[in-house]
DNA sequence: CTAGGGTGTGAAGCAGATCTTAAGGAGAAT
DNA sequence: ATTCTCCTTAAGATCTGCTTCACACCCTAG
């Protein structure tokens, strides 16, 4: 070993394992599955001995990976750290912040957030795309996104790994959303709409797994009507009387079709808004200036009006 | 900053900085002057800011440099050792060891450890070159060379900073050389000697500084009749009755030139002979068998006889 | 069983990054 | 002034590492 180990090599390796395909990792890269193979031909060469066992699924690490794998993580860290520092010199407040929202969160948060930041920082730009919360994760793993703006709702756990820096921006109750002249008690409780047709998210979205939870909980499984992850329609189908529904205030705030909204009185259930970064990134001064302008339009909003 | 930051103009600066100029850091990394000016300008260009002025007598880091050197010597020392886990990895006792030596040692302690090796580590060769005590550890410092053997005089301070790894090979007595027919004492004190004539290495070496400190500690300047680092011509000198010396122990053993050796009453001097490493280095399977070949060598080494 | 999806490898050629060469400037030492 | 050291810059050479393309393998589905 004469020379230092070639640390991009080591930076896609470290790749590869989260990934846990060479091609997969080539496509987070945005190269090629060949380029990714021959570097890890190379670093095999490096160290001796085979650190992939091939598999038709996939590439899975042998024992030697497991071990290189340790150190390859920490050099990532270590240069994103680094990067960090780097963008702390110039101190300069200008360059584009990349962030990944959930979409109930880009119109009350990340727009006005952007307005804030013209006046701001308005050397500063933001490159928006809309993702669940799990994706949004996977893109800060990747380094594709600087930012996630995602939501965690009540009794729906979520694995925030430690490297990740979280942030909670407001919390907002889940609202009953009914038909205009639906049967539904001014005050109601959860219970007292055992008997109701559901328009339900699906059961494998945030929402939809947290709305059935609650039911259960309340002694019913909801009776589906309708299942749908697109919110406009959803909320057109309860506008319809197809069906009640239970969702974040905010989401409903932007459709147009009427419906009625009501606080329920029990369970009292909420979604929290949290904004995501790596350890690693958020103290970039302009990755920190998107994160208080988010705050600020988060502190500052004002709670949806509900019946 | 999009990507992370690129690894080897990182290195480079560290370099760089420590050398205090972009010429010596590019001969000491095997490349021109022109090459390391560029990564710096690249460097400069992903931070933002100047992280290097440049003054006629070489370069000196500027307080964002000073920043980043900070980050890029961890990253050296977290590559280094990742070097090191890759090279556990396959285990296997195979390669070159680069040793740096101080002259005295190489014949009584490296050429037998080399033999050493041949017999436990065939695969493992050493590439030995021959240094004094200063330039071995900057050698280490540059990874020019993997393993330092370096001698400390009582009462010689020498710098050895925390990032090495210090093993002691073994202690020996300075021992006084006379010419055959000398009038000396049979059991000489130093003080005995003040008005011998005497001959010294010089003065910037170790060894005569070494010298020189004792004597004066005994009350007396040496009179120096001869000055040379020529160990074997110190020693023809001491032969030819120009004066007396203080050497240590080993050193004198390979000199063909007849002389007396005694030991000193007082008072009591030595050498430590002493292997040094990287930390991040010490622990590859290659450098731990030489390191224990020498060490072996230095335990089983009959001390020479003194009269 | 073949077709089609996924995986990963490897040779060939190309492109861009990085190095060398060469020329020049600026300050310090002689 | 001359010469030395240190650094920069432009231009061209070199080389590393990427893409392309062809292929091999495994699994699943028809």
């Amino acid at each position: 070993m004469d020379r230092l180990p070639d640390a991009a090599r080591l930076v896609t390796f470290a790749r590869v394992a989260r990934h846990g395909s060479l091609t997969s990792a080539a496509r987070s890269l945005g190269i090629t599955t060949s380029a990714v193979s021959q570097q890890m031909t190379a670093l095999e060469a490096e160290c001796g001995v085979r650190l992939l066992d091939r598999e038709p699924r996939g590439a899975v690490l042998t024992s030697a990976g497991e071990v290189l794998l340790q150190r390859a993580d920490e050099l990532v860290r270590h240069l994103d750290e680094t990067a960090t520092t780097m963008a702390q010199l110039s101190g300069e407040l200008a360059g584009r912040v990349r962030v990944s929202t959930i979409a109930s969160g880009a119109t009350s948060l990340i727009l006005p957030a952007a307005r804030v930041l013209d006046r701001t920082a308005p050397a500063v730009a933001m490159t928006v795309s809309v993702h669940e919360p799990q994706a949004s994760l996977e893109a800060l793993d990747d380094g594709a996104v600087d930012l996630a703006l995602i939501d965690v709702y009540d009794h729906v756990p979520l694995a925030l790994p430690s490297h990740l820096l979280v942030e909670e921006v407001l919390t907002e109750p889940l609202v009953l959303v009914t038909h205009r002249d639906a049967d539904v008690p001014r005050r109601p409780t959860l219970e007292a709409l055992s008997t109701h047709d559901w328009v339900l998210p699906p059961a494998t979205s945030a929402c939809g797994a947290a709305t059935r939870h609650a039911c259960r909980a309340a002694g019913f499984e909801p009776r589906s009507a309708w299942e749908t992850e697109d919110l406009l329609l959803l909320v057109a189908a309860v506008s319809r009387g197809e069906g009640v529904a239970l969702l974040p205030r905010r989401a409903v705030a932007d459709s147009v079709a009427p419906v009625e909204i009501r606080r329920l009185v029990s369970p009292v259930l909420g979604r929290r808004l949290l904004l995501v970064a790596r350890n690693a990134t958020a103290q970039r001064p302009i990755v920190r200036a998107c994160l208080d302008a988010i705050h600020h339009v988060g502190r500052r909003a004002p709670a949806p009006a509900t019946a």
